[in-house]
DNA sequence: AATGTATATTTGTATATACAATTATTGTAT
DNA sequence: ATACAATAATTGTATATACAAATATACATT
């Protein structure tokens, strides 16, 4: 993916813009090739999320606010992610009996099988968008991202 | 910015995965840190790119087509965008003479304006999202990224 | 000229997200 | 015990975006 070419300019970007931009292309790309690997599916990718960060959990609920703070949407979006994948009998949630204030959130069966779905989905769209990288450069990238 | 560390997850993830979620987070933080700036000048990211398109055009008018090109964003997200930089008096739009299905969109002086001021707003945050990287560095992760 | 097809943009609608305000519950200080 | 602040989650609302359908104009074929 060539920055200059794709918006078109001749002119020489300054070095730390032409990152910045190269980065959020990079980035579309990523975003849209995940969309629509997704989408037969019919689960966002902030869905798939939630899911995988239960299953995390082996077992135990977590709570609303945990989901949240290992997301990078808001609370309010949280609450709104839980109800659509409840809607779907992905996840079950129950009013925390210690602290009432709290919510519980537990993943199904039905969720657990569509991970697993998923999973494989999600391993095939990596590798597909990483073939022109070997090890040691993603090793490299992972090192350069390391210092944002 | 340690991957592990941010969701909280203490087995190793597999190279690939842990790649492009590495990638994620950090498009995240340059994303939120942007839109953060940009804020206080009531414009959005994308308005902005709009905007940096048309001066691009250096007087030029440019089809709407065109600036759609450009961008990630949809064609009817780019109408609706152009909308709201007309409500602002930044751009213009004047139904095409040689074929009236065109639309051209022109940068005004009051566009221009703005656009001063935004440069050095993103100047500034670019310099702020790379302090820790060398040149060197910067054309590395550059080189990286052109195998997306 | 009439008809069908392609192009360029806009509009309608559903979904997604950000932000502020609200509700419910718990903890704390007097 | 009462009042006040802190915490956890939800709801309302405005804005953003995706996708499909609609509109308007131009081009091509008969």
């Amino acid at each position: 993916m060539n920055v200059e070419e794709v918006i078109k300019t001749e002119k020489k970007l300054p070095l730390r813009t032409r990152t910045i931009l190269h980065f959020s292309l990079v980035g579309n790309k990523i975003n849209e090739t995940f969309m629509a690997a997704l989408k037969p599916h019919e689960i966002s990718e902030q869905q798939f999320n939630v899911l995988r960060i239960l299953r995390g959990q082996k077992g135990k609920p977590a709570h609303l606010s945990t989901i949240n703070e290992r997301m990078v949407t808001k609370m309010s979006n949280t609450t709104r992610l839980v109800d659509k994948l409840i809607l779907k009998g992905y996840v079950d949630r129950i009013t925390c009996a210690d602290n009432r204030r709290k919510v519980e959130i537990t993943i199904t069966d039905k969720g657990k099988a569509v991970l697993t779905v998923l999973d494989k989905v999600m391993e095939e769209t990596e590798n597909e968008l990483l073939t022109k990288f070997s090890d040691l450069e993603l090793n490299q990238l992972n090192h350069l991202l390391d210092k944002f």
